[in-house]
DNA sequence: CTTGCACATGGCGTGATCGCCATCTACACT
DNA sequence: AGTGTAGATGGCGATCACGCCATGTGCAAG
């Protein structure tokens, strides 16, 4: 019996719901992470685990982090070095990134009362 | 020739100058990561990358993330997840996170040219 | 000089991934 | 029925990481 629990477990799930949410093959994928498919297919079989090199090919043909596909955190796209906003949160000064956060907690606290939003 | 510009080569650095700056000798890493000594040396050596497995222990054992051991990544703890104003920020929508950005490059102007605070 | 520690290096056998390719299933569409 | 596509599975030899252990190197302290 093989234990689920193991959070290194998570890869190949996690590697096919992010292939399938952007609506790709295994083929297409492959291709983008110069794979062969049937690597893919392994890998999200849980018959093979990714190299140090694979790994990377794919968490950049995603656009995923290597920490989400490992399993290591829960947002895909939570790197915060790709957004544009948090580059420029880190050229503030830390009185005013602690401005900016209040501004986001204010913002978040006046969707609560007004009900409102998708 | 080695060619330096190969950001998988920036691994067994990366893992060097995140111990070193722990304060950690080799023996202890292996031992936070449950790991022989050697593979610490190969790893910083270059001469062997880390497994699937292996990495996550060592990103843990560090608390850096494997984007950044691998060399996808800048910023050593550039995990959005762990930064409460960036998991604030994922509680906005796409407007408010206009706004929240906005401000922030307020506050970036603001600074150059006023060149003092509040 | 000698001891000791941190680290590098490399051989050893084992096991896993590698890319490649063939085959099989499953499902859809004509 | 037949065709086609997406994917699963597994064999093949090659390469590579695995843990383990022995040895070598450098450097600092006694």
């Amino acid at each position: 019996m093989i234990s689920e629990s193991n959070p290194s477990d998570a890869f190949p799930e996690r590697l096919k719901n992010a292939r399938l949410l952007r609506k790709l093959d295994q083929a297409t994928l492959a291709a983008k992470s110069s794979l062969p498919p049937s690597s893919i297919s392994h890998f999200e079989a849980g018959s093979r685990k990714p190299s140090f090199e694979n790994l990377r090919r794919l968490s950049s043909a995603l656009g995923v982090t290597t920490d989400y596909l490992l399993g290591r955190v829960e947002d895909p796209e939570a790197y915060a070095e790709a957004d544009p906003l948090y580059r420029d949160f880190k050229k503030l000064t830390s009185t005013d990134r602690e401005l900016a956060h209040e501004f986001m907690k204010m913002l978040a606290n006046r969707k609560k009362s007004k009900k409102r939003d998708a």
